[in-house]
DNA sequence: GTGGTCTAGACCACG
DNA sequence: GTGGTCTAGACCACC
């Protein structure tokens, strides 16, 4: 697994955590039943403090996407495959949705909007 | 004018003021010359703290989006509407350009993203 | 409002304050819109650490019992006396039930369990 | 005899083989001078590790359950059913006086409280 | 003043 | 080794 944090784009490190932990089970990089790394592995691959991994696997398990198998570690449950997906799609739509709103509200054609969106997504760089 | 505030959904108060104003000077409601009411009529419409308001004026200042005219208040500037367009449609844009990384990012298609935005689209009930 | 914290019977400090807080909302206590304690208030009144209380008071939050007020605090919600309501009797109803179910499993009759049950109800000495 | 582990319950493994050890001989299943299981074959059977099969032993030992019988392992003691049987209402009392002191906490009145009782009582389903 | 985030380091129970 | 809890103290944005 790959992850990246990035400290200054205002979203809490930990989120970025869960987020990338949801997106990996979503994708299939993690499947049902297998553990995800352990905090302190996790921190020390992030280069950052093992409660704010804690944190963000917190977060998971009370959202139902791992649970704990004592003394051994996180375990990715069955139905966090379902989950993920659809909060990866709802968490897009929602962002899309609103930046529409947005864009309708500041008076800009559908047309422009079309273009914009078609224009990023040709810059196949965008990471 | 008509404004409003969400006190809860994460964007600063002083935040959402100033991009109401800059939003009105872009599509017109708030012309050159013409004065934006006063922090404690804002205030008071808005029943915010008067250091909120103050704080966007003094970000639109800053941003040369309203200048002050000594002894009456602040008025919209002359190059404010270029500004306002602009900064609007860039903001449209990255916020756009962010969320298209995001969604390739956990493993959408172009094609997937496409579908949702068009149909966000078709949503003409997007207030 | 009157909280005490008992640090040595397994239930997690952060847990206290937070069922605290629900069953404050739930017997009428706290009501809707009122501000709970400030973080550190509560933390000095409790004698605790703020990080403590903070995570109650998070908890609370992603159950939808309180909200954050930008920059002045935290507010009950307008659900939040159902939810704490309905969630304060399936706590207690649970743990009945289970010790029930255990009781029965170790083959007490339903006899020696009610008596057990009134004469703890008769002891109104239990704190 | 039969066992079962709930891995996420929260009650630690050694506990629960420790109670099921204790519930067995109190209801007759394991006899005075009876062989438990052992460490290697329980383990085994539960598909869990020595270590907390030989802490389940280790506190059935500290609490005179089981003596350890030279050269051949662990014999339920002559006191172990009285011990155990008391054990186990002591245990049960505990609990209903802990949950109906929470009860009263929270504002519940007696009448309430003795409704779920009866409530659960009548559930003859209740495993 | 408010809550939110993060770091650092300690201790615990569990396997 | 694992996760869970708690303390302590710092910094931030917001009102």
């Amino acid at each position: 697994m790959f992850f990246k944090i990035n400290t200054s784009n205002g979203i809490p490190v930990y989120e970025q955590v869960a987020r990338q932990i949801m997106f990996a089970v979503a994708s299939g990089g993690l499947e049902t039943g297998e553990m995800v790394p352990s905090v302190r592995q996790m921190a020390k691959d992030l280069a950052i403090n093992p409660n704010t991994v804690a944190r963000a696997y917190r977060q998971l398990q009370d959202q139902g996407v791992v649970e704990t198998v004592r003394g051994s570690g996180l375990a990715v449950t069955r139905r966090a495959a379902t989950k993920c997906k659809s909060a990866r799609e709802k968490l897009i739509r929602d962002r899309i949705k609103d930046v529409l709103i947005d864009a309708r509200r500041s008076q800009m054609s559908d047309q422009e909007i079309k273009k914009i969106v078609n224009e990023q997504l040709k810059n196949k760089n965008n990471k």
